[in-house]
DNA sequence: AGTTGACCTTCCTGCTACTGGAAGGAAAAT
DNA sequence: ATTTTCCTTCCAGTAGCAGGAAGGTCAACT
């Protein structure tokens, strides 16, 4: 299977596909000839693999040492367990600090009356004239 | 006031104030013999307001825009608003999908044992087994 | 056989908002 | 005079691709 099926098949563009090949996440076979990528259900499985370990916002780093793992059928899953409560830590962080900013930015949106005259709320925050 | 100091007095390092010069942010006079950047308060004030509309997420295009209408007194606080509601709802965007992918992975992360055996059902969903 | 169109390949650039570092001039301190 | 510290510009790298150029390949149609 070529590389265009591939991304039909997996839902991944075929740049995303060519990506994650440069950086050793898959090697599908190549045609000596041509050099064509041929892509088996195997590769596929990988692909899908990834694509919603990355839905998960999990990195390429870590996709590639949990496609090892998964590849590794006397894995500990404490070793995959280590690398998800990782990123489910620094998803943690990163929630709450966007809804620090969303409550921040709410506050001041609510309070520009958004008209025609100069007066605003949200410049005198940037400002700093109230804080 | 050169750059360090403008930096100590902003908190801002001096790599950012140069690369918000390069970005026409800010454009502080400068010493026509020895190239060096000179700031005054207002330019103090100005790398201020960035900072403070950078830590709220703005883009450095918005910036720009949220810089101008600030020097503009005959602005409209409707141009204002607009700019920060649309960051607002992509804050609002962000942050669901964010929980989202938080609730999953945590769910996830519980689920797994983590311990010496290859069972994991963090990898069984990564692999799409139940999906 | 020739040609069109749809594939495929590699390589280079660009995106965001910086950070790190090299090479070299300038100013202050010793 | 020399060292240290500060300043300058420029280049590379970060994450994860997307867009596009230049060129090879393959099946189909005339």
């Amino acid at each position: 299977m070529l590389i265009g099926e591939a991304s039909k098949q997996t839902g991944l563009s075929t740049k995303t596909i060519r990506f994650y090949c440069d950086r050793d996440l898959i090697a599908p076979r190549r045609d000596p000839f041509t050099g064509y990528r041929s892509f088996t259900e195997n590769d596929l499985a990988k692909l899908r693999f990834l694509k919603k370990a990355r839905q998960l916002d999990f990195s390429i780093k870590d996709c590639s040492e949990l496609l090892i793992l998964y590849n590794q059928p006397d894995r500990a899953s404490l070793d995959v367990k280590t690398i998800a409560s990782k990123k489910l830590e620094e998803l943690d962080a990163k929630a709450n600090e966007l809804n620090s900013l969303r409550n921040q930015l709410k506050l001041l949106v609510e309070r520009c009356s958004g008209d025609h005259l100069p007066d605003c709320p949200i410049l005198d925050a940037l400002a700093g004239e109230r804080n």
